[in-house]
RNA sequence: GGGCGGAUAGCUCAGUUGGUUAGAGCGCCUGCCUUACAAGCAGGAUGUCGGGGGUUCGAGUCCCUCUCUGCCCACCA
């Protein structure tokens, strides 16, 4: 008996089910097949890395993915959502390295084959958590769809990739200087090092002249790699080091003989205005070194400790090595150190010191994908959200370097590439291949480097979906039509998605067979950017600062859907969120307004011998023609309109209705969740259960006819229906529940998600309703507060006298006055007696008859700040309508509004004064 | 070093192309257990829109400048 709803609603009660039936219905497959009618509305779910954890941050990103999916679905678009995880590689590896470390192993000792298995054993066990988490989030997506980055399918999409892109000479191979991480015995990209001041050592060495007993004294924040200098340069310009040209000097501790050089790019100013040039260990002095073909000396292994190169101080760490040679050069004449801030680079995902390090890699020749990813935005064919971005994207597009993609990671792609015992060549192939490509041996073995997991990613927009087959799913689905996602893998991933798709997808025809242009080859055709998601005090949530919210966790405590809407109605573009769990609270008093709302509902429902039953609303309009779309059981002519005349507060909430409607839809096309929650929130609870369900009540008790009752009754629950069916994509799960209910077993369909969205043509717009409306619930309002001023009982009823030109709203909606104001008589006078509590509108002078004064002081200094308001508010007006450059040049309708206001001012001031002076004369 | 953003009520934030009285939620004050809801109802207080200057009939909104504050990018040892 759905009217037996416990009197306060508990999320914990409904979500589970829901979330499972969800599921278990598969109720948000799509497939290509049935994309017969509608639009495609298709996105991907950025890809949780498996090690991953659900944080606030995917919680936002997904209520918003889920609240447009949700309404796509509704509106009758053909709609997919497809989720998965990403491999993640050196995140898991790091995780599983751990685990190996705790067992006081490593996996070398376990070798390559063995520590996959123990990754794979690892992803099979944990891997799952985050998908578990979403779906008790109850996001729609297609399950049956799940992938995961390293799956067959999805590998042979990336060994193509690569092929390809080699074939294409677009993927070359060499000796380069990369960023390496000591730690993970990696290279990474650029993108993977952040950079971090740090106070450290600005250090003079001095560098003996060869053939004389003179020194140079070079500057460096890093002495340890002096070993591994092939020259010091100095400007062309500088004439302190003119003489010098030419000259050699010798590397202290070594000996070794490097040349004096002269080069454009030092500058005088810096240091000593000269710098030691090492071309295995900076990028500047590799460039340096390509211009000048020195030497590049590499001193370092892969954990960063020093090699023989570096003579006594081999096997030394980096650090260590500095401390001594600063130590041994300390007290040395010309020998220096003073303070010095500077930015170093450090691994994104264990923060140890990047090394740059002269290393063997594979790199795509990036510029000529991102000349097609910026014409794609350039054009127009991706949209990206909020337009800020647009231009971080293109800057960082333009300035963009060789994509360094090998990893000396265990856990990953690995690259397709096979080296040859014989001729010592490189075979790239799609499968193993049985003999070298160049020479014919079979010697061959594979290359050990694995892809940076972006790489697989990149791929993802096609690969999810066949390629590089030409399957059914591709051609429906692709183009995917929007893409959501944190600023912080703008250039990690949706750059690489962009650069890749458009490079790949352009050989791919149309599926009409004509070829695909630049606007079809775009992974999606529109990026939207979401917000930060900070703890109350603004603060980045982080672990060390230990204020990382869990989404579970409040989840349970509040409701899955008041931290969903609490996301949505602060989701505004370009700001971050300060979660607030205040803000959580009240909306989860909202989803009790909700609940009780439908309460009072099934409560009236039980009192009809006849039940209303609504039909399955075909048109999607959110009531296009009540009188049609709603049928009353038994009654002769069927129709809502047959019951009575609509009465004001009906046409007023269908008008208030479709304006909500209309803002919500218009809202979500644009983005703007908040706007579309706070439109839903305030029609909900300000306009339907504090107006109309008030109103409703006392006609359902007290109407003068059945069929007044019925009305009031069907039109709230016609209201009530639309409302769920609005609210529904930000609050799944209480809606669910409640239609379910309100349809007592006999659902038009197996789930409220598959309902049509309401829709508005706003053809029930009714301004003159709504203006009438206005005008009770202000005199309303008046009453109570004058009662409040009177200090009259809440409940009792008390005369009131009106004073006012039109009466006839008034007089039409007296029953509804006098409940909601408790009133007992409202009598039409000329003048209102003095002393009486009181209140002054434009429209009409009110008064309670109130035996108990007011408080003459409260009411006095009340009326004093309303009188000087409403002077300045005057005095203002006056001034700028004798203004003849202001009724020259303002719009018409901004005049007529002022003079309008002024006039209503100029009969309420007086008629306040009047009330302040009634006051004064009673002392 | 370059670029982007923010500063509006005690707190967190809205405020469309400049246009009449700057809004919301939470918090606060007062009164109510009114048979949907005390996670509620009703009433109420609160802002020199960061400072200064300018454009305009009119500026929270546009321009300049200053202060404070985030964030991103960057190979100067």
């Amino acid at each position: 008996m759905p009217h037996e709803l416990p009197k306060a609603y508990d999320p914990a009660a409904i979500e589970e089910k829901w979330a499972a039936y969800w599921v278990e219905q598969n109720l948000f497959h799509a497939s290509a097949a049935d994309a017969t009618a509608g639009r495609n509305f298709t996105l991907l779910l950025p890809p949780p890395n498996v090690t991953g954890r659900l944080h606030m941050g995917h919680m936002l990103e997904q209520t918003e993915i889920d609240i447009l999916i949700r309404w796509h679905r509704m509106r009758g678009d053909h709609t997919l959502w497809v989720p998965g995880t990403d491999h993640a590689g050196i995140a898991t590896q790091l995780m599983v390295e751990r685990q190996l470390a705790e067992e006081k192993t490593t996996r070398q000792q376990l070798g390559r084959e063995a520590f996959l298995e123990r990754v794979w054993q690892w992803k099979k066990e944990y891997g799952g958590a985050i998908l578990e988490q979403m779906k008790r989030l109850g996001v729609s997506v297609d399950w049956s769809r799940e992938y995961f980055t390293m799956d067959a399918g999805l590998s042979r999409a990336v060994r193509e990739a690569f092929v390809r892109l080699h074939e294409q000479g677009l993927i070359y191979r060499g000796a380069y200087i990369v960023n390496w991480c000591p730690r993970c015995q990696t290279a990474i990209s650029d993108l993977e090092v952040f950079h971090e001041e740090q106070h450290g050592k600005l250090y003079t060495i001095p560098y003996a002249i060869v053939g004389t007993d003179d020194s140079l004294l070079v500057a460096t924040t890093r002495p340890e790699t002096m070993f591994g200098d092939t020259a010091i340069a100095v400007h062309p310009d500088d004439e302190r080091y003119r003489h010098l040209h030419g000259k050699s000097v010798r590397v202290p501790f070594l000996g070794r003989q490097i040349p004096i050089i002269t080069d454009a790019w030092v500058s005088p100013e810096f240091g000593t205005g000269a710098v030691k040039i090492t071309p295995a260990h900076d990028p500047n002095d590799y460039a340096m070194g390509q211009r000048h073909q020195l030497p590049a000396i590499n001193i370092m292994d892969e954990t960063a400790h020093l090699n023989q190169a570096a003579g006594s101080f081999a096997g030394l760490d980096r650090y260590a090595a500095r401390k001594r040679i600063v130590t041994e050069l300390e007290g040395q004449p010309g020998f220096s150190a003073r303070d010095h801030t500077n930015a170093i680079g450090k691994c994104d995902r264990c923060k140890t010191v990047v090394e740059p390090r002269l290393s063997m890699q594979w790199f795509i020749r990036i510029q000529p994908l991102a000349d097609k990813a910026i014409a794609a935005v350039a054009e127009g064919h991706i949209r990206i959200t909020p337009e800020q971005y647009r231009k971080t994207y293109d800057e960082w597009m333009r300035n963009i370097h060789d994509w360094c993609i090998s990893r000396q990671l265990w856990w990953g792609h690995r690259i397709p590439a096979w080296h040859c015992g014989g001729c010592s060549k490189v075979t790239v192939a799609r499968e193993t291949p049985t003999a070298c490509a160049h020479c014919n041996s079979t010697a061959l073995t594979q290359e050990t480097d694995v892809l940076d997991t972006w790489f697989s990613s990149g791929l993802l927009p096609m690969s999810v979906f066949g390629w590089p087959e030409a399957t059914p799913d591709l051609a429906t689905f692709y183009p995917t039509e929007l893409l959501v996602t944190g600023f912080d893998i703008l250039f990690f991933w949706v750059a690489r998605m962009i650069m890749l798709g458009c490079h790949f997808m352009l050989d791919v025809p149309m599926p009409d067979g004509t070829p695909r242009t630049l606007k079809d080859a775009v992974p999606f055709r529109e990026v939207y950017i979401h917000a930060l998601v900070r703890d109350a005090d603004r603060q980045k949530m982080s672990k060390t600062k230990g204020n990382v919210v869990d989404p579970i966790a409040i989840v349970q405590r509040y409701g899955t859907d008041a931290v969903r809407f609490t996301l949505a109605s602060m989701a505004s573009p370009g700001t971050d969120i300060a979660f607030s769990e205040a803000r959580t609270e009240g909306y989860r008093a909202f989803a009790n307004k909700i609940w009780n709302a439908a309460r009072f509902l099934f409560m009236q429902r039980e009192r009809f011998l006849s039940e209303a039953e609504p039909d399955r609303n075909s048109s999607g309009d959110f009531l296009p023609a009540p009188h049609k779309e709603w049928r009353v059981p038994g009654s002769a002519a069927g129709t809502v309109a047959s019951a009575g005349e609509l009465r004001l507060e009906d046409r007023w909430i269908f008008s208030r209705l479709d304006r909500t409607v209309n803002a919500v839809n218009t809202a979500l096309e644009n983005y703007r969740f908040d706007d579309a929650a706070n439109a839903i929130y305030q029609f909900f609870w300000g306009d339907l259960c504090d107006w109309y369900l008030e109103m409703a009540k006392l006609r359902i008790d007290k109407a003068e006819s059945d069929n007044d009752r019925l009305l009031s009754y069907m039109v709230f629950s016609m209201i009530f229906e639309s409302s769920l069916r609005l609210l529904s994509p930000f609050m799944p799960f209480i809606t669910e529940e409640i239609w379910h209910a309100f349809y007592d077993g006999r659902p038009p369909a197996s789930s409220i998600a598959l309902m049509p969205y309401p829709v508005s043509a706003m053809t029930h717009v009714d301004d003159a309703g709504e203006a009438e409306m206005m005008l009770l619930q202000s005199l309303i309002v008046a009453i109570r507060g004058a009662r409040k001023d009177a200090g009259v009982p809440e409940r009792e009823a008390v005369p009131v006298l009106l004073c006012t030109a039109d009466v006839s709203v008034f007089q039409q909606n007296l029953s509804i006055i006098q409940h909601l104001a408790r009133v007992s008589t409202l009598e039409l006078v000329e003048k209102l007696p003095e002393g009486l509590a009181h209140r002054a509108t434009p429209s009409f002078d009110v008064a309670v008859v109130y035996e108990k004064q007011l408080d003459a002081k409260a009411e006095r200094e009340r009326l004093t700040k309303e009188i000087a308001r409403m002077e300045k508010e005057k005095e203002n007006g006056d001034r700028q309508l004798s203004n003849d450059a202001f009724l020259a040049k303002a719009p018409a309708s901004v005049v007529d509004g002022l003079r309008r206001r002024n006039a209503e001012l100029s009969t309420l001031i007086p008629r306040t004064r009047a009330a302040f002076d009634a006051l004064d004369s009673k002392g």
